[in-house]
DNA sequence: TTAGGGTTAG
């Protein structure tokens, strides 16, 4: 809505004004432009709005919502106004938005030479590279397949999308090429893994700037040859902050930490993407603790450092991956106190943090504040649902999925079999693995076969598993014989685990370890021995077991017979009374997976009564009694539940009336009142 | 009178 001025504004108020827009650079200083303009009726000139909107719409400020505020008043805007606008959106990472209000300025204008850049751009964020084709044909047609700016954002869009070819067409074409058309090319050749074009091209342009040795620098440190980029690093002229992240970078993902942390040192300045580096590099190569770390130490060292999406991607990983619910509680909390929203893929990630940590509850109820909820949310709901052994919640948010009109894909499926897999439902399982070819047109996938084949072990329907295998069009891997060799462990059934064991073996050396388990659950003591000889010969050692609980923001990490705890005293107390509790309640100690072999009976059950989860157990019902004596509690393992540990486990959870949590190397299993939510499959 | 293309995290 326009609103007329009742006394036209002197011109020197206009020419003042207009200069000031000139000596501004921040969002307050924009604003209060803006209110002035308001308030002394210039807004209207079109020479006021427009470079209220170039203020809005340039760096640093790049304020979409103003920006938009400010367009939306102006009547029919310019070509150039529209641009910027497109600009802005792109800028914002709302490319989809940027390419629909260029559709809509067709139905004004035709895009010139300052449109198509910014909208080949968009493109290229977006991967939308067939789109940018067309829009390619249409700048010929419309006479800018010469202009400079155009060819040049046409090589970046071919080169980001790995139509090297293309966009070396492109270039050589080009009469005037500058830097910045170089750069793009060497920076494509560098990411598609081409080094040595990169090279050629670094070699042949006229002139470097730090954008060519960066790019150059990035293609060595994204190809893992960190010698050739630290040369680089080393011989640039001039070293700006985005070449030390590109190093630092390089050198956190191939786990060369004590590289990366000398550079941290030494860097003159840090920003954002630096700390977000060094998380990502401690998070993908499983430090969990340190990402977790240098998040505090960046709130604490970086005044005003505002965490973006792409620091809670690492970080909400992390966090999962160290299955602790405090934490994800903490980090959870963080983010909705600074205002980061949970549509996209930081959504999907929130859902499956709290199901790693063991809040199914959490998930859901993050899932269900989802307004939008796009095909991530649901996958990542319904497979968290199945890794805490709730099939037929499962099962039933995937009907409400394809009711809201989302379509299942192949990860969807996954989870529902997995799911399926989780409690034994295999016919369940087979009706969907049909399902999802038939009416779905999803391609089955080894996942698929996999979770099916579990199905079949988990239920004792070893033949079946083992024809299937036989049969399936995929070429079965290690998880798959895993499947087979522990359902054959859980059957105690010697013959198909050999046969399992025997196609493991060279693609994994632990599997030594079931089938050890196999025989030991069988009493062949012999066979034992010898595959244990084996396991010494090739060096593979059983991984030790250990469990862990959280009590006040403090981890306790137990070992079997651990005995170095603080409050050791109190734990083996309260073991002994959970031994008694057990025998009065009937327990009889199930020693078949023992893997060593006791003489004893005695000394079996000794070994058994001294597994890690039990000590971890022993010290959550002391530890949490004064406190909250309801709250679940809350262990995590790194290997599977043994048999006995798993009996054991309900009844204490019926003997001291608490709900007992454990998640073990690929699961949930929720104790409650004498029973397990996985219905004894595991 | 206002506008465009290239480097690092996800």
């Amino acid at each position: 809505m326009q609103i007329p001025a009742a006394v036209a504004p002197p011109s020197s108020v206009v020419h003042h004004q207009l200069s000031l827009f000139s000596s501004s650079e921040t969002i307050k200083e924009a604003k209060q432009l803006h209110c002035l303009s308001l308030k002394t009726a210039t807004f209207n000139l079109s020479s006021v709005s427009s470079r209220l909107l170039s203020l809005y719409t340039s760096s640093p400020i790049n304020d979409l919502l103003y920006a938009r505020s400010v367009f939306d008043t102006i009547q029919s805007p310019s070509l150039p106004l529209w641009n910027m606008m497109i600009k802005c959106y792109v800028e914002n990472h709302r490319s989809h938005d940027a390419i629909r209000l260029f559709s809509d300025l067709l139905s004004e204008f035709s895009p010139d030479n300052f449109t198509l850049p910014c909208v080949f751009k968009g493109c290229s964020r977006l991967c939308a590279v067939k789109e940018g084709e067309q829009i390619h044909g249409v700048s010929i047609k419309l006479g800018f397949a010469l202009d400079k700016f155009v060819q040049s954002s046409l090589v970046s869009l071919y080169s980001k999308s790995g139509l090297l070819d293309r966009a070396r067409k492109v270039f050589d074409k080009m009469s005037d090429r500058d830097l910045v058309t170089w750069n793009s090319l060497i920076d494509g050749y560098a990411r598609s893994g081409d080094v040595e074009n990169a090279e050629k091209m670094f070699d042949e342009i006229p002139e470097r700037d730090s954008y060519s040795w960066t790019s150059l620098l990035h293609g060595f440190s994204k190809s893992g040859k960190l010698e050739a980029a630290r040369d680089v690093f080393e011989k640039m002229p001039t070293k700006n902050l985005v070449s030390w992240n590109a190093m630092i970078n390089g050198y956190m993902r191939a786990g060369d930490f004590e590289s990366a942390c000398e550079l941290f040192k030494n860097m003159p300045e840090r920003n954002l993407i630096t700390w977000n580096s060094v998380m990502a590099g401690f998070e993908v190569n499983g430090r969990f603790d340190e990402a977790l770390g240098m998040f505090l130490r960046m709130l604490k060292e970086e005044d005003g450092f505002k965490p973006n999406n792409a620091t809670f991607t690492s970080l909400i990983s992390a966090v999962a991956a160290s299955a602790i619910l405090s934490r994800a509680r903490w980090i959870h909390g963080y983010m909705v106190k600074n205002g980061i929203g949970t549509d996209g893929v930081i959504g999907t990630l929130l859902i499956e943090m709290y199901s790693k940590c063991g809040s199914i509850e959490s998930a859901t109820s993050v899932f269900e504040s989802i307004r939008r909820k796009k095909l991530g949310h649901w996958n990542s709901v319904i497979v968290g649902l199945g890794m805490h052994g709730k099939a037929d919640e499962a099962l039933e948010l995937f009907k409400e999925m394809v009711e809201s009109g989302v379509k299942p894909n192949a990860v969807a499926f996954v989870g529902l079999l997995n799911a399926c897999s989780h409690v034994g439902y295999v016919e369940e399982a087979r009706s969907y693995f049909d399902l999802m070819v038939r009416e779905y047109g999803v391609e089955r996938e080894i996942e698929h076969y996999g979770c099916l084949v579990d199905a079949l072990c988990r239920t004792g329907q070893l033949q079946e598993a083992k024809t299937m295998i036989e049969k399936m069009p995929v070429r079965p891997n290690k998880v798959i014989w895993m499947s087979l060799l522990r359902g054959a462990k859980k059957s105690v059934d010697v013959e198909i685990g050999e046969y399992a064991a025997h196609r493991l073996v060279d693609l994994a050396p632990e599997s030594y370890v079931p089938l050890s388990n196999l025989y030991a659950a069988a009493g062949k003591w012999e066979r034992v021995s010898e595959v244990r000889e084996m396991m010494k010969k090739k060096g593979i050692k059983k991984e030790a077991g250990w469990s862990l609980i959280e009590r006040e923001g403090v981890i306790h990490r137990f070992i079997v017979g651990d005995r170095s705890h603080r409050e050791t005293e109190e734990i083996y107390v309260k073991m002994k009374e959970m031994r008694e509790k057990l025998r009065e309640a009937g327990h009889v100690a199930d020693t078949r997976q023992v893997l060593l072999r006791i003489e004893e009976e005695k000394d079996k059950e000794a070994e058994l009564e001294l597994h890690s989860e039990r000590l971890a157990i022993a010290y959550g019902l002391i530890s949490s009694k004064s406190k909250n004596g309801k709250s679940p509690i809350r262990v995590v393992k790194n290997l599977t539940v043994c048999n006995d540990c798993h009996s054991v486990t309900k009844l204490l959870s019926r003997i001291y009336q608490r709900d007992i949590i454990v998640r073990d190397n690929s699961r949930f299993h929720h104790f409650r009142d004498g029973s397990c939510s996985c219905n004894d499959f595991w």
